[in-house]
DNA sequence: GCCAACGTTGGC
DNA sequence: GCCAACGTTGGC
């Protein structure tokens, strides 16, 4: 098993929408990144990932989901008008791809990414990189531990 | 293949 | 809203 981190803006997709999701299930569309892209292309049914809001009040981890279902098409590429839109990808030729996920766990607490910057368990972390961007990035199994120690509390 | 210009991400 | 740190695009 493999252990990821996702970010996403709470104002376009949130935990809550997860939760309030069907079978609290999303495919988790519009990467348009490569590097990220090829993450989500390693990424394995019953991998666990951080689910992380980005450009948030505040920044924060705030649960776990689950693979429920491996790389395949994302079709939002070829739909016209589409915000995730992109004009070299078609059915004959996706370039990208999404995954599903399903809701694991809402924290009981978020992690704010300011206190997440002063856990020292937490070093090496991407998502801690000075300038780091990537939207989808693995996480060690033991950060991913980590993430559940401090979210209990403990 | 280089690199300047441009667009995007995302913390602050 | 600002801007640093990228990634992408396109001229050459």
């Amino acid at each position: 098993m493999h252990y990821w981190l996702l970010k996403s803006e709470p104002s376009t997709f949130s935990i809550d929408d997860l939760a309030r999701a069907a079978r609290k299930t999303t495919c988790w569309e519009g990467v348009r990144n490569y590097q990220a892209r090829n993450f989500l292309q390693a990424m394995k049914r019953g991998d666990r990932a951080i689910f992380y809001h980005s450009n948030a009040k505040p920044p924060a981890a705030v649960g776990i989901v689950e693979v429920v279902k491996e790389a395949y098409p994302d079709h939002f590429a070829w739909k016209d008008g589409h915000k995730y839109q992109d004009p070299k990808a078609s059915p004959e030729k996706p370039i990208w791809s999404m995954v599903d996920v399903k809701l694991v766990e809402i924290f009981p607490r978020e992690l704010p990414l300011e206190e997440l910057r002063g856990v020292k368990a937490l070093e090496g972390l991407e998502l801690l990189r000075r300038g780091s961007r990537l939207s989808v990035h693995p996480v060690s199994a033991q950060h991913f531990k980590v993430f559940q120690r401090l979210a209990a509390g403990k």
